[in-house]
This record gives C-alpha cells, sequence and structure tokens, in this order.
DNA sequence: GACAAAACATGATAATAATCATATTTCGGA
DNA sequence: TCCGAAATATGATTATTATCATGTTTTGTC
C-alpha cells in the first residue's frame, strides 16, 4: 500500500519528531539504527525530505538532521507525497489516464470515495501529534 | 496503490466478463489487443488466475478463456489476493511485524477502519455486478 | 492418427526500486 | 586557518517487477 521508501521515511521522521529538536541534532547512523532501515538508504531519503522542506539538517561538527517547530506540523500525507509522488494515490484503480465521475472506470464509484477519505486522513495526521502518541506510548515505531 | 500486475489483471477478467462465456472462448491475442496490455505478459497473468481458480480456460483449438457462472461471481478483491497476495493490503503501514490495536504504530488507529472498509468494498463487488455497469455504459474500461 | 490451434510452462531480458559505496561541500572548534 | 565531523551529491550494484521469447502439452478437426 506504501512503498518501502515511505515506510522508511515515516519511521524517520517520526523518530525526528520524538528524539530530536532544534538544539539537539541527531546524525543520520544514530536515526538508522534504532529504526532499523539501512543507514546510507536512510540517508538518501533523508536529504530528499531536506531538500523538499519537511525536515531540517545542518551540516558539520555537531550537525545532523532535526525537526523545527514549523517541520512538526507538516502532514503524513506530505511525506508519502515527497516520497512517492501524489499519482501513486490518486491514480485511476485501472489505470484510466484521469480518474473522474464522468467517465468512471467500473471500481470509481465503489471505491473513490472511502479513497477520499483514506487521504484525508493522512492529511489531518500531523507529526507533531503523533508523536505525542509515541511518548504516551499509545502508539509504538517499529524495531 | 495496486500493482500494474493487478490492474492489467481486473482489466482482463472485466474485459472476459463482458465479452466471453462458456461457449464462446475468447484467445490471450484478442484480450490483449483490446485492454492494451502486453500479449505475453497478459497471458502469464491470465493462466495464474486459471490456476487459482478465478478465470476458466480450456486448450486446443476453439479454446481460450472464459467465465463461468461461478466466475462471475467472485470479488475484485479475490482478484488482487490473487495477483499480489493478501499481505500488501493487511500489512501494518509502518511494517510492525503484525499489524493490531494492541500494539498499533502511530497510524494504525487513524487509518485502520478506513482500510478495513476499503478491503470490505473490495470484497464486495463482484465481477458479475460490475460488467453489468460496463454494458450499461454507466462504467469504462481503459484503452 | 496427423495436424494445427490454443493454453501452459519455463527461462531470458529490461526497467524500476532498493541498497551500497565513495567523493564533495559545509561548518564548528582547536 | 586548518582539521575533522557531518550532510550532500553522484554513481555502482543488487533485488524485484515487468516484459519478452520460445518450447511443451492438450484437444478439436479432418
Ligand atoms: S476512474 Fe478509475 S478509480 Fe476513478
Ligand atoms: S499497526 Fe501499523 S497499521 Fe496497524
Amino acid at each position: 500500500m506504501l512503498s518501502k521508501s515511505t515506510k522508511y521515511a515515516l519511521k524517520a521522521v517520526l523518530f525526528l519528531a520524538v528524539n530530536s529538536s532544534e538544539n539537539s541534532k541527531v546524525m543520520v547512523k544514530d536515526i538508522a539504527k534504532p529504526i532499523n532501515v539501512p543507514q546510507a538508504y536512510i540517508a538518501k531519503l533523508l536529504q530528499k525530505l531536506s531538500k523538499e522542506n519537511i525536515i531540517s539538517s545542518s551540516r558539520g561538527p555537531k550537525g545532523g538532521f532535526y525537526l523545527s517547530e514549523g517541520d512538526r506540523q507538516h502532514s503524513v500525507l506530505s511525506i508519502i507525497i515527497a516520497i512517492e509522488g501524489e499519482k501513486k494515490l490518486t491514480n485511476c484503480l485501472l489505470n484510466l489516464k484521469k480518474c473522474n465521475e464522468f467517465k468512471p472506470c467500473p471500481l470509481h464509484n465503489k471505491i473513490s470515495s472511502i479513497r477520499s477519505e483514506l487521504l484525508q486522513s493522512f492529511g489531518e495526521m500531523k507529526i507533531d501529534e503523533l508523536s505525542q502518541e509515541i511518548k504516551a506510548a499509545q502508539a509504538f515505531l517499529p524495531l
């Protein structure tokens, strides 16, 4: 449903939400280990997220990745889109060039409203909110 | 959201639902062309579906693929599962080894009910029903 | 029974996604 | 101002998915 890359990215961002701040940055090797993701690979993903302003970073000694207050207001959806693009989620399920109700594929009417809900739900989930739940041990990060 | 293979398979089965019957089988080249899918590839997928008893086939001259009355009662979900397996749809979104409400990942509570609805919806969509809509020109197959 | 038409089976190639490796830039601190 | 620590950039390798190609079996027809 979500690509491996997207899952990795979400885990990393949530990890940063819990374990980093403006003055306590964390470097990739200290992210990769606890979330159990190949270091060189998550490094690439983090750079991409950084370039898309989903997360923040600074170079050099005492540098690393972190979430600014602004970063914490981003949604899960924005991360999904940053990594795998919007189309994966909104394309027609049978690959009609455009998904709309005027020339729908046979699955459209049955599924499109649920899919919208799903998207909306992803859009409403803010990183900040999710990290609260992790801190409160109401939710858990894998590995 | 669905793999290319799954989309191809769904298109092919719906095409058969509209254009085949017990005594009017259609061979892969006459399926591949109208649904615009590589012939050798859809051939493999059709064989898989046939082996899983989602569709029917017979060999030799005057042979081909078709849907029996029973085949028409299959759901979209059964096709998705036949092609890409169930796990793709039910796995934890962040890859916890098991997805459940007792040790949920941060996305679980927000998403799992919508995801169940989506699965249920796929399960309730029967091939027969969808083919009615295509015949009534209320829905359209791509390419 | 011979023949040809079809599905079936198997393996080879190509495209994409995931992983690994290495060089370059930036920046804090001695 | 020099050094090393970090992100950044780029490219190479591997694994998975999609695509292509070719041979084998079944079966209706003559
Ligand atoms: S037209 Fe196919 S999902 Fe909307
Ligand atoms: S535990 Fe992650 S989706 Fe259910």
